[in-house]
DNA sequence: GCCGCGTGATATTCTTTGACTATCACATCG
DNA sequence: CGATGTGATAGTCAAAGAATATCACGCGGC
């Protein structure tokens, strides 16, 4: 039994001549004859009488014919299922950002993806490099905004923008009014950071070395940036953020914020996707809303 | 898309893993990787996310699959509507019977029939020949008990039994007391019979020749045996009935029932069907049923 | 860090199936 | 009685579906 020989067979009882039917479902009439007696066999049961001068149903026919109609409509129905879902901008879209870019980044992200992909609404996690990567490989989240580098097997990367790392001091600190400041100097502070599941931390290690050798760094609690920003402002260290996270959004009377003596460092962010993910347009139309926001600090990279 | 690909889907959707699904559908494992690609392309749509490690479904292959399961369902319940159709003894069998035997054997038979076919249900159609015919032809009735001669393209024709023909009239006749009654002697006597629609009376009229010559004959309006039995009992003339008209059912202490001289005629009673008409066992059913009965005046035919 | 294992994809071959054309057998109708 | 229209049958062929053999690629153990 295949759908075709339903077809085949409701247009039969339906035109109750073979001639027509099978010029209805563009075959020949013998083999519409052969169908239909092919799926009688495998029923074992005759579908259709047939004498000379007319088709019409058995008993038993009638309930077949209805039957394979509603197969047929629930098949109709896989096919308007798939047709919906053709279009790659339609549907969830589960998005993993870490958390040291989530805050200052989504805000402005989310309404123009949205204006660009208004029938796929975003899941967030916010998470870290680590965990992402597990819930990317699994299937949990679908495109992950990170920090580079970054790299794992069948996980397709696209970076996307450089973001400098900026210092950021109490106002009533000695450095308030610097103009720019150099990375070995931090060793002369207490630095605060995120512990070291968090890739930013360990970025701002590698940039400045001199600070890992100060007891007492890196050691802060939870997940944000923003309690470390508070811990500065009342004056417990100093700290060292990327630009986004210092836009005017944030600004606060009690903090300053001092770039660092060029060359700044910085950190390269990043899209990843499996590469067996299909959503390429999805993935497009995200990468192209984060290169349209005017982030502070931020140079986009050749598309 | 066809049956088979939705269903290796389905396994695919529920193994999450190509060689099991496969072997769980009793193909090859490329044979199912292609069916799903094909798939996949018919419909333009991604199913399955492919890594190396595991497979795991699309948002939009979720409901695809969902879909493709209630397909599956409902091409299942043809195969369970074929399989209660497969007895030919199950399901309505319209059985057609000419005027001069439906009252006379249906009440015998119908028990008869019943306990050979329990889940055989009956519709009779009372009629003439003529009317059986043309109804058995366009598929009104199935089956028709009716009497020789009769034949029909595309017509099969099972004769039963022979029943003879006896004379009826009123107990205060003169020929009541008689041993039997020659065909010609009807002549002598004002003979009703049902309007010439009937092939009872034209069956009688050839048997005996002479009743034609009577004026006033054959002219009974109706299509009962019964109204003109009513009519001798009143004493309008005498009447021919077939055999089975007089089983001791209908005797009337206002009738008396005499032979005809031998060769006594008859009618050869008989089956008759569509040659397409599938259900031979339901015939055989009804034939073997008519052959228990035992009614008065009848021979039966060697099967 | 390399090798073996398990995964799905691909290439090639072969069988099966579905469809075509040509033709038949049969009933109907002028 | 021949013309017409019906579904069935015969013979042929191309396309679909499946099998075997093999590949490419992650992963995990040593």
């Amino acid at each position: 039994m295949n759908l075709s020989e339903l077809r085949y067979t409701v247009a039969v009882a339906q035109e109750r001549n073979f001639r027509r039917a099978a010029e209805r479902c563009f075959i020949s009439q013998p083999a519409l004859s052969t169908a239909i007696q092919k799926l009688e066999e495998e029923l074992g049961v005759q579908i259709f009488e047939r004498s000379r001068t007319e088709v019409s149903l058995t008993g038993i026919g009638e309930r077949l014919v209805e039957q394979a109609q509603r197969v047929l409509e629930e098949a109709e129905r896989v096919r308007s299922i798939a047709r919906e879902g053709r279009d790659q901008l339609v549907g969830v879209l589960r998005l993993g950002v870490i958390h040291t870019i989530a805050p200052y980044v989504l805000p402005d992200l989310i309404p123009v993806l949205h204006a660009r992909a208004p029938e796929m609404p975003l899941e967030v996690e916010e998470s870290t490099t680590a965990q992402l990567e597990a819930h990317l490989k699994n299937g949990q989240v679908d495109v992950v905004i990170l920090a580079l580098p970054f790299a794992s097997p069948g996980i397709e990367v696209l970076p996307l923008y450089d973001e400098v790392f900026e210092v950021v001091v109490p106002a009533a600190h000695r450095w308030a009014r610097k103009r720019a400041i150099g990375a070995a100097q931090l060793a002369e502070e207490r630095v605060l950071l995120l512990n070291s599941g968090h890739c930013f931390s360990n970025q701002v290690a590698e940039a400045c070395p001199e600070v890992g050798r100060v007891p007492g760094n890196g050691m802060t609690p939870g997940n944000s940036l923003e309690t470390i920003r508070n811990m500065v402002a009342s004056g417990s260290g100093v700290t060292v953020l990327p630009a986004t996270a210092n836009s005017d959004k944030y600004r606060s009377a009690l903090l300053c914020v001092v770039p660092f003596t060029a060359p700044a460092p910085s950190r390269r962010v990043a899209l990843a996707w499996r590469r067996s993910f299909g959503r390429e347009k999805a993935v497009e139309a995200l990468a192209q809303s984060l290169r349209t926001l005017s982030l502070p600090g931020v140079t986009l990279l050749p598309a």
